[in-house]
DNA sequence: GAATTTAGCAAACGATCGTTCGTAATCTAT
DNA sequence: ATAGATTACGAACGATCGTTTGCTAAATTC
């Protein structure tokens, strides 16, 4: 067969290798995303495949762009009518930990799994990579600044502090989860995500 | 040149490979780790590269072992002739940090970067990597029950919560290092340790 | 309805992958 | 000294990598 596809219909094939291409690199890894692989998975040709992207570091970086999407909505777009402050701060944890047990992505947090694979590599994938943690990153001490400011959290409470210890259990609940099947782990990260921020457990 | 090595000089030369492998696997990621790639790299054929381990795999399984024992000898080691207790998990502490901090690993913490790869496929490497995590975990944990035995710690500790939160906390700081280079990440990793520990920080 | 653009395929490109084979050079053991 | 193991090499294996090139057939534009 050959192009019977609308321009959007098009559009609509692109899709379906973004989708089928984050499944892949969240196992394998956004390296060990191949566009054979990809080509035999939707019953394409490779250079039907790439003819989409152009390069494969721009599939990569498609691929990406679609995981960050998805965290967005699955961990943002829950709390993002909440007011900002603390109560939208503990949202978010309850729905990060939600979204890293829910399987989404079969290999476990894509973007977790990428800033490890790209730390030691320049270029642009890298650098989305490190721009998606930021704008992350700065969601959270948001909040955590907001709360602080309608004395919710004590004055001397660091953002940046809270922000690498909820990431940081962010990353260890993926570990947790994904190399150790640790059922246990979920409880552990928002016992502890509660600590991190000052807040009691019993909340 | 051909085979001109003794027997004693052959298991330099395996030494030698995996040395090299350790350093191309930190930033490359173990199945980024090329036969081809490391024969060039020590001016060898791949036939002798591999000939030493008969399978990429074995290579993959010698590579991550020595890995282990640089680590062991890294934060282990200084803090192993400490009696058990409350000071050398603390001493565990600052020689995991000061271990991420020393760039021993090129493309920062071996262990974590394989599990993050390996997390999602089957197999002897994979295997490898969870042992290496339960027996670090059982040491710290060792180390946590004997300080609340000795009264260091209150009663109430819970090990296993102890060691999920000083895991990911190194976890998160290496990746804060490699990802974003970021210089007060060890500082503030050392604060978080401490708090999970349940001991001030002033310590 | 004719001309142009586009989607996708089949085939091939050189490069590299992990692995195997035969062979020469060296070491070890008799 | 001679025989047998090793060590490592060069060369080749089939497979797969990312990418490019023509081509066909459908969709779009004029």
């Amino acid at each position: 067969m050959s192009p019977r596809r609308s321009a959007a219909a098009a559009l609509e094939t692109r899709e379906e290798i973004v989708a089928r291409a984050v499944v892949v690199a969240s196992t394998d890894g956004l390296e060990g995303l191949t566009i054979g692989r990809l080509a035999g998975d939707l019953s394409m040709s490779k250079a039907g495949v790439i003819g989409h992207f152009g390069t494969k570091e721009r599939l990569q970086l498609a691929t990406l762009e679609e995981a960050i999407t998805i965290f967005t909505r699955e961990v943002w777009a829950p709390v993002a009518d909440l007011p900002a402050g603390l109560e939208r701060l503990l949202a978010i944890c309850d729905a990060w930990i939600a979204h890293l047990q829910s399987g989404v992505f079969p290999g476990g947090c894509f973007l977790t799994a990428a800033s490890m694979e790209f730390d030691g590599r320049a270029g642009p994938v890298r650098d989305r990579v490190i721009a998606g943690f930021e704008q992350w990153r700065a969601a959270v001490e948001r909040d955590v600044r907001a709360a602080v400011k309608a004395g919710q959290l004590p004055a001397a409470t660091d953002p940046a502090q809270v922000w690498f210890e909820l990431n940081a259990l962010a990353i260890g609940l993926n570990q947790a989860l994904q190399l150790l099947g640790d059922e246990e782990a979920p409880v552990r990260a928002r016992r502890a995500m509660r600590r991190a921020i000052g807040v009691g457990a019993a909340e």
